[in-house]
DNA sequence: GTAATACCAGCA
DNA sequence: GCTGGTATTACG
């Protein structure tokens, strides 16, 4: 028989190797789970594709078999082994890293045959409320007024069959509640039940709630994954989905992984947040991850923000994804803008920075029990500034200025630099004029605290620091039902007591507009938003700025005046969504020369806008466009580490694939990675 | 992931 | 030039 080669793919960063077939086996189809020798070891590995005798790499050495097909192990979907060679090429790294990210290994540790757990299987069609007809109902809690705009918005979502895209712009109640009901209305369907569905949420602290709403829907189908579980937690979670057993799973990112034979619905709530990434292998970002999922399945992806991102709001804009838009509930609460006039060059008063409406409303939130928040985007105290001389402390390896903390220490934060204080006291002398005239510039979290504290000495304060709580005794004032002041940078939004807040107020939150970083503005209005959110219906949410129309969208919650403006200026400047971006990082590790550039650059042009969305990689193949490349400029990470930057802009993924791979070969040495999509 | 190999300081 | 440890490469 004429052999047989299969390009395989090791769990690893390696890209796929080719091998000829087991002896005396019939092709093997993609997918196929077999165990192979790679340098002296056996592992297992997938089989992407099947070879041509004639197609066979060059060099011409012998190449091994394969050993064995595993046994009882389906094999992967079609979908997702396209989706393994998307990835591959969309984010430059070789189809292992792919594959390890995706299941981490799970699914080729050689299975101890574990016996499965013994849980009841539940009827689905005992948990599911849906009626002889298979027609959707609600359970009876959702049948509320807001349950038709719901349907309404279900409708739309319907159609049309196959690959489509949808952008649900809702509360984030509202969010919940029509994913489920979207994935109830997907299983209800007769002719589907081989085809699953997928839901991810941004953060794994908030899969509990969805858990919550969907286990006593789908019972035994549901199955959870996230990060987090232990590896036979995730091994169990695999064989169920692999075993069809569970078809509806809920999690984070990871999730879209979920190897599912077939996916029919995939539901990326808080899709704004899902640029995110860690320093894994592969830094893949989950809208886009899911919505190519989706168009490799002939599914519908239904992305959902209380506060869209702007690329998936260009795209309702451009017609690729349906718009589903569902009003708000009850009112916003109100917001208020205040001015707060620049006070003399130089150093403020030392108390006095809160605006008096501001410190009002928290005595008055105070005097009803409530609790308020004080959002600050600068942690530590102060500058310590010297008023004689202009001195003041600079980061030794950024130049910035640096911040005294209580704790004693001055920092820089912008690269994480940190040197001790003799003492928890702000330094008066200059060491440069040795004059006496150090003074505070600026409000840190720590400042505004000084201040509450002697505004309102009854308050029970919980100042947010690095170290996550000031001490025992914030935590027992935390316990006692008191009213609370929170103060802190963002984070304390989530924080759970915040919740029905009667307060809040952002201390010159304008710093967004001009700090580095495309994403600072449209960050900061995600974050007015969800405050909004939290508030209770009477609250009032406080602004206080230098630079207050800077805020005439965000003042009203004006989602679509604030992104008309934001995506002209990025349209002038050439971000995203009106091109695609990558940064290569070059981690210095030994000496000489990184770069051996300057004339072999791909050249830097002006940015056409670009024509096709959302462009991930498969339209536009010639590849024809203007890239634009900036840098590199040498930074410094946290930990006071040298690193170069570079920042490719191109007008398509083709183009930027292209200029990224130029650049790539004019870097010598250094360790290299590749960012598509930054944040 | 890890075996094979290229590299390099320390030594003769 | 030889050695042994370590950083880098490549695995079909």
């Amino acid at each position: 028989m004429a052999p047989f080669f299969f390009d395989l793919v090791f769990p690893m960063k390696l890209k796929s190797l080719t091998y000829s077939g087991p002896e005396g086996a019939g092709p093997l189809p993609p997918g196929t789970i077999v165990e192979a020798e790679l340098k002296k070891t056996a592992r297992r590995a997938i089989v992407l594709g099947s070879r041509d005798a004639k197609d066979l790499p060059s060099g011409g050495f012998p190449l091994k078999a394969i050993r064995s097909v595993v046994p009882d192990c389906p094999a992967l979907s079609p979908a997702l082994l396209e989706l393994i060679k998307w990835m591959a090429g969309y984010y430059m790294v070789p189809e292992g890293s792919v594959l390890k990210v995706m299941w981490g290994g799970e699914l080729f540790e050689p299975g101890k045959k574990k016996k499965p757990k013994k849980t009841k299987e539940t009827d689905l069609s005992g948990d599911m409320y849906a009626d002889s007809s298979g027609a959707l109902q609600m359970p009876p809690e959702h049948l509320t007024p807001e349950f038709f705009d719901l349907a309404h918005g279900l409708k739309k979502l319907k159609q049309p069959a196959g690959y489509g895209a949808f952008l649900l712009h809702a509360g984030h109640r509202q969010e919940m509640e029509f994913v489920l009901a979207a994935a109830l209305e997907e299983k209800t369907k007769k002719t589907n039940d081989e085809k699953g569905v997928i839901v991810t949420c941004p953060e794994r602290s908030h899969l509990s709630q969805f858990e919550a709403a969907f286990l006593p829907v789908f019972g035994n189908r549901l199955c959870v994954l996230h990060g987090g579980l232990t590896p036979a937690q995730r091994k169990l979670a695999y064989a169920r989905i692999l075993e069809g057993k569970a078809d509806v799973v809920l999690g984070t990112r990871v999730a879209l992984f979920a190897p599912l034979k077939k996916v029919s619905l995939i539901a990326v709530t808080g899709e704004e947040n899902e640029n995110y990434k860690n320093r894994e292998d592969v830094r893949y970002g989950g809208r886009e991850v899911a919505v190519m999922r989706a168009w490799l399945e002939r599914a519908r992806v239904l992305l959902s923000s209380d506060c869209p991102s702007a690329e998936s709001y260009m795209n309702t804009l451009k017609g690729k994804y349906g718009h589903i838009r569902l009003e708000k509930k009850g009112g916003n609460p109100g917001i208020r803008v205040i001015k707060d006039a620049w006070r003399k060059q130089g150093p403020q008063p030392a108390a006095g920075f809160l605006d008096k409406s501001i410190s009002d409303a928290l005595s008055r939130a105070l005097q009803k029990g409530k609790s308020a928040m004080l959002l600050a985007n600068r942690p530590g105290h102060s500058v310590p500034y010297c008023e004689e001389c202009g001195h003041f402390e600079r980061c030794p390896s950024c130049g910035t200025a640096l911040v005294f903390h209580k704790e004693g220490s001055l920092s820089c934060h912008y690269c994480g630099f940190s040197q001790k204080q003799k003492n928890a006291f702000l330094p008066e002398t200059c060491v440069r004029c040795g004059s006496h005239s150090l003074k505070p510039l600026g409000a840190g979290i720590e400042r505004l605290a000084e201040e509450i504290k002697k505004l309102l000495p009854m308050a029970a304060l919980r100042i947010e620091n690095k170290n996550n709580a000031e001490g025992k005794r914030e935590a027992a004032v935390e316990m006692a039902d008191n009213a609370i002041i929170f103060l802190g940078t963002k984070k304390i939004s989530k924080n759970a007591k915040t919740a029905g807040a009667a307060a809040a107020a952002l201390i010159y939150p304008e710093s967004a507009f001009f700090r580095p970083g495309f994403r600072a503005r449209e960050r900061l209005f995600a974050e007015i938003n969800h405050l909004a959110d939290r508030l209770s219906p009477d609250g009032v949410l406080y602004i206080q700025t230098r630079n207050p129309e800077l805020f005439r969208a965000m003042k009203y919650l004006d989602y679509e005046g604030f992104m008309e403006n934001e995506l002209e200026e990025r349209k002038a400047l050439g971000y995203p969504p009106f091109s695609k971006l990558a940064q290569i990082t070059i981690k210095k590790e030994g000496k000489g020369d990184f770069f051996s550039m300057r004339g072999n650059l791909p050249a830097s042009n002006s940015l056409p806008v670009m024509g096709g969305l959302p462009d991930m990689g498969r339209g536009n193949p010639s590849g024809a466009g203007e890239v634009e490349i900036l840098g590199p400029v040498q930074k410094t990470d946290e930990r006071g580490g040298k690193f170069y930057s570079i920042l490719v802009k191109a007008s398509s993924a083709q183009s930027l694939k292209k200029a990224v791979a130029g650049v790539l070969k004019t870097i010598r040495a250094g360790k290299v990675t590749v960012d598509i999509d930054p944040v």
